[in-house]
DNA sequence: CATTTGATATACGACGCGTATGTAATACTC
DNA sequence: GAGTATTACATACGCGTCGTATATCAAATG
């Protein structure tokens, strides 16, 4: 009774990408060795070069994961909120807390960007751009903030606390940063109603 | 007359990191050659080696001369204006048009945070981050913005302006979607107001 | 059961970084 | 001003890594 083979190649693809994952979050992706992290998954180069093309392929794939993971989980807690407008301010405050993930971080805001290039150019189209995105294009649709491009301006909010993210890591003491964080993003946001409270 | 040995020393400094700027910017950082890149400044690697101690010290150098000339360039373009609301607004839209440039978007805006980390920890302090935080910081000694933490702020509005900047310079068709990402990030911008006008 | 397909392993070549050593010219010291 | 020391830069080497080309071996197919 052999293993199907579609189901060992699925798993070797899953093993590889955790191996990355691991590799590329503590060491960096240009100083994380191939060799040593299929090693790691229990197979060589030969299975990485047949499912991921190169390393950036490899780098691509765990990006995509991370991101969508991320889309997901903000989501799931914008959609916890009441209105439209809360969702959008706790969805801002989740994408800080996540980016201070340090997988997240070294993964898909310093590595991700330099390696693959701007995020809207990715092939996973970035997830959590998406989700933003709609839910501004909600809200100017209500109404609530100003007929802006929605794009940019989701573009712009998540530039915005994705950066935030990083200074806080990058600070001293980061719980104590946060909220300091987190208050101006909220007040930032603001400025995108169209009727300013 | 043999010219003295500082002097030299100082043009070959200036001629690597003219010729780095060069070769960053074409191939980005990982795939720049320091063989190549020290050939095209008519020297070796012993120089670069001797003067910079390792490749990251040469980024490290190469983005702290870019970005001082942002700063500059940014403060000029603020003082020009009348009120300091407005020229920080104009300071936003600089830094959003001078990240069109390839060369600093490719070296200042992904390689550099990748190998050298976040900006907040360059050796050269980031001056883009500093003047910004200086104009924050007067606007909110005259109550004109909330009582946010001065850094903070900053610090949103630049990764703001910058990561639109990169939205931008990834689009299909940059002349036509720079108006709305300058828009964008000055409605966003009017969130700081303690009174939004 | 024979054959083919294809997923993974192995072997090879080339390149690039960092370091250790060499060299020559300038800057000190008496 | 001659001898020495300093040091800016060049050269040579070793190591590690990536990508590809070839080999192997198991599973799918007829």
């Amino acid at each position: 009774m052999p293993k199907p083979r579609k189901e060992t190649m699925e798993e070797n693809r899953m093993k590889l990408i955790a191996a990355a994952r691991k590799a590329f979050a503590e060491k960096g992706y240009s100083a994380a060795s191939m060799d040593d992290l299929t090693a790691e998954a229990g197979l060589t180069r030969g299975a990485l070069y047949h499912n991921f093309g190169d390393k950036r392929g490899l780098l691509a794939a765990v990006v995509e994961q991370i991101d969508s993971e991320m889309a997901a989980r903000a989501q799931a807690i914008g959609t916890r909120e009441g209105d439209e407008w809360q969702a959008i301010l706790a969805e801002g405050a989740a994408y800080i807390e996540m980016a201070l993930d340090a997988e997240v971080q070294r993964i898909v805001l310093l590595d991700g960007p330099a390696v693959l290039g701007d995020p809207s150019k990715w092939p996973s189209q970035n997830s959590c751009l998406q989700v933003t995105k709609r839910s501004v294009e909600r809200l100017i649709a209500q109404g609530i903030i100003k007929q802006l491009d929605a794009e940019a301006a989701a573009r712009l909010l998540s530039g915005a606390a994705l950066n935030a993210a990083l200074w806080v890591a990058a600070s001293e003491n980061p719980p104590n940063v946060l909220p300091k964080a987190v208050e101006a993003f909220r007040s930032l946001a603001d400025g995108l109603l169209s009727k300013p409270s």
